[in-house]
DNA sequence: AGGTGATCATCC
DNA sequence: GGATGATCACCT
């Protein structure tokens, strides 16, 4: 692989390096780091995310800080179809399923990750080859404060009913624009969680998601803005 | 085990 | 067809 020694300094120039690129397919943009494309996703599922990570020189890697450490930006690459509509949800980050007491939206991690992100989205459907997919015009996305409340509700909603003990019986269907769903690497893993009458039980790990009318209105919102 | 990057595949 | 619940790879 080719390392490219890129680091943005600021919003511009990352903005400048991300559109870029627009237009450009997940094959072309592997060539030119040297990575060779799978044929299908199934077993790297991240790939495209790590592709662009490289290219734009996210330097976070797996630390608890934005990809872009010193800009506060998330990447997140976003697989869209021809209208533009997201074909997936979007993981935002684990949920905490002890030690609740006292936790604030303001503390969250959902908060805190969803501060500024910058969504790559990728046209191209199951059916056509990862290496074919398209590159699209990058979008620097921060909450407007209706999407921060519809968030916070649906985050206090849910982090209520974890906290009660019930988060066996919260299922993706919660939620407004925010839902939880399994987090793991199948579903025999097992985290320690609040249970009824607030004993500990063994469940399956958690993870907040974005669903795709909010995400899908994000990137509508800023396309029909920019015209 | 728990975090990062996500998409798969079954069921409705 | 589309969303929900399950899953895949890699890192620490």
């Amino acid at each position: 692989m080719i390392t490219v020694p890129f680091i943005p300094e600021s919003e511009s120039q990352l903005l400048e390096r991300a559109e870029a690129i627009a237009g450009w397919s997940l094959g072309e943009l592997a060539d030119a780091l040297g990575v060779a494309v799978p044929a299908n996703l199934l077993h790297h599922k991240g790939w495209g995310g790590q592709l662009l990570e490289r290219y734009l020189g996210a330097d976070a890697g797996s630390k608890p800080e934005p990809d872009f450490s010193r800009l506060a930006i998330e990447l997140k690459t976003i697989p869209v179809n021809s209208s533009g509509k997201p074909l997936e949800t979007t993981f935002i980050s684990v949920c905490p399923l002890t030690r609740l007491r006292g936790l604030r939206w303001q503390e969250s991690p959902v908060f805190h990750k969803l501060q500024a992100i910058l969504w790559i989205p990728i046209l191209g459907e199951r059916q056509i080859p990862v290496a074919n997919r398209l590159i699209g015009m990058p979008v620097l996305w921060r909450p407007s404060p209706s999407e921060w409340q519809l968030l916070q509700q649906d985050w206090e909603e849910i982090i209520e009913r974890v906290a009660l003990g019930e988060v066996e019986s919260i299922t993706a269907r919660h939620g407004e624009v925010l839902q939880l769903r399994p987090k793991a690497a199948n579903s025999k893993v097992l985290t320690q969680a609040i249970g009824p009458g607030g004993t500990t039980i063994e469940t399956l790990p958690r993870g907040f998601y974005l669903k795709i009318p909010f995400t899908h209105a994000l990137l509508q919102r800023h396309f029909s803005a920019q015209g």
